[in-house]
DNA sequence: CGTCAGGTCTCTA
DNA sequence: TAGAGACCTGAC
C-alpha cells in the first residue's frame, strides 16, 4: 500500500485529498478522494475531449495521452495509464494539488454561492492544453454544446494523430496549428466549422509563429489583464472566449467568463455586478459553480 | 419547420 | 460608446 507519496506540483495547499491504495503498470487507484466527481468535472462545460462511455467510465485524450476513468464514491480508478504519467501529467491536469475544500469555504458566506458550491462540489478546474482550449472555445461561439464536442472530435479525427482504439472507437490527438494551416479553410469548412474556420486559421498562424506560448500565458508576472488583451488580438476571440482559455488552460482562477447563463445569474442574484471582481481571486471557480448550478437547474438535472 | 445556441465582428449613429 | 444584424450549422 502506498500513501500520499506525491509531492504537490505547485504551491497549492496540502494535505492531499486522496491517497493511492494501489498502483501498477496499467491503472492507479485513488481512494478517499474529496471534491472530485467525474460527472461534475466533465459535464460542467470546461472540457470537450472526454466522453462518457456506455459502461459509465469517462475516456479521452489530453496532452497527447489517453486516459479512462471510473468512479465509485470516493474511489477513482485511473486506467490505461501508469504511475509515472499520473505523477507528471494527470496530477497536474486534474488540479489535485489545489485545496477546493478551502476554496469553497471562502464562498460559504453568501447564500447563493454557497448553495451552488455545494451542488457543484465535484468540479475541478482542469489544466488543459492551451492551443486545444483556444480552438475549443473559438468553436463554442454562437454554437451549442453537443455540436462543439462533435466539431472537436471531427477536427481530431481528420487532422490529428491516431493514438489508440477503445470501446468508443479510434482516439486521436487534437491537431497542431501546423496541421490546421496545412488543411486550409475549405477543408475546415467541410467539417462544418462554418464562419469559425477563419478564426481557427488566424489562431493557427499566430500559434505557429510562436506568439501563443502556453508558459507565457501562465506566467504569474504577466497580468491577467495583459494576457486577456493578447488573446483578444486573435480574430474571433473576445472577452468570453479569452477568459475561458485562461481559466481552463492557464490556471488563472481570477478569470470570470460571462456568457448568457452567467448574465442570467448575475442579474437575478447579483444586480449591478458585471464582472468577477466582487468574487475575489478565485472568481473563476465561483463562476463555474454558479454556471453549472444554473445550467443543471434549467435542464432539470436538479 | 422555425428558433436559437456558453459570441464576436462590423457597421451605424 | 452603444446597439443592432450577420454569421455556418444542426440540435431541439
Amino acid at each position: 500500500m502506498k500513501k500520499n507519496d506525491f509531492a504537490p506540483a505547485s504551491t497549492h495547499s496540502p494535505p492531499l485529498s486522496f491517497r493511492t491504495v494501489r498502483a501498477d503498470d496499467d491503472a492507479l487507484v485513488l481512494s478517499g478522494v474529496r471534491r472530485f466527481r467525474l460527472r461534475d468535472i466533465f459535464e460542467c462545460g470546461q472540457c470537450f475531449s472526454f466522453r462518457k462511455m456506455p459502461d459509465g467510465a469517462y475516456a479521452g485524450v489530453a496532452r497527447g495521452h489517453y486516459l479512462s476513468l471510473r468512479q465509485d464514491g470516493d474511489t477513482v480508478v485511473f486506467a490505461h495509464t501508469d504511475e509515472q504519467t499520473f505523477r507528471t501529467l494527470w496530477y497536474d491536469y486534474f488540479d489535485l494539488g489545489f485545496d477546493y475544500e478551502a476554496c469553497a469555504e471562502r464562498f460559504s458566506g453568501e447564500p447563493t454561492l454557497k448553495k451552488a458550491a455545494e451542488f457543484s462540489k465535484g468540479i475541478r478546474i482542469l489544466h488543459q492544453d492551451f492551443w486545444e482550449t483556444l480552438c475549443t472555445f473559438i468553436l463554442s461561439q454562437n454554437n451549442n454544446i453537443p455540436r462543439i464536442g462533435h466539431l472537436v472530435e471531427a477536427l481530431s479525427r481528420t487532422f490529428g494523430t491516431y493514438l489508440c482504439t477503445d470501446g468508443y472507437g479510434d482516439r486521436f490527438t487534437f491537431p497542431t496549428p501546423e496541421a490546421l494551416l496545412e488543411a486550409g479553410e475549405p477543408a475546415l469548412r467541410a467539417l462544418k466549422t462554418g464562419f469559425r474556420a477563419g478564426y481557427l486559421l488566424d489562431a493557427a498562424e499566430k500559434a505557429a509563429g510562436g506568439a501563443l506560448n502556453q508558459k507565457l500565458f501562465e506566467d504569474p508576472s504577466v497580468s491577467t489583464e495583459d494576457a486577456l488583451r493578447a488573446l483578444s488580438r486573435i480574430r474571433g476571440v473576445g472577452p468570453k472566449v479569452a477568459s475561458c482559455v485562461l481559466l481552463f488552460s492557464c490556471r488563472r482562477y481570477d478569470c470570470f467568463p460571462v456568457d448568457v447563463w452567467m448574465k442570467r445569474v448575475l442579474s437575478a442574484y447579483y444586480p449591478g455586478v458585471s464582472d468577477g471582481k466582487a468574487f475575489g481571486p478565485y472568481a473563476g471557480i465561483a463562476q463555474q459553480y454558479l454556471f453549472y448550478y444554473e445550467r443543471c437547474r434549467k435542464s432539470k438535472m436538479i
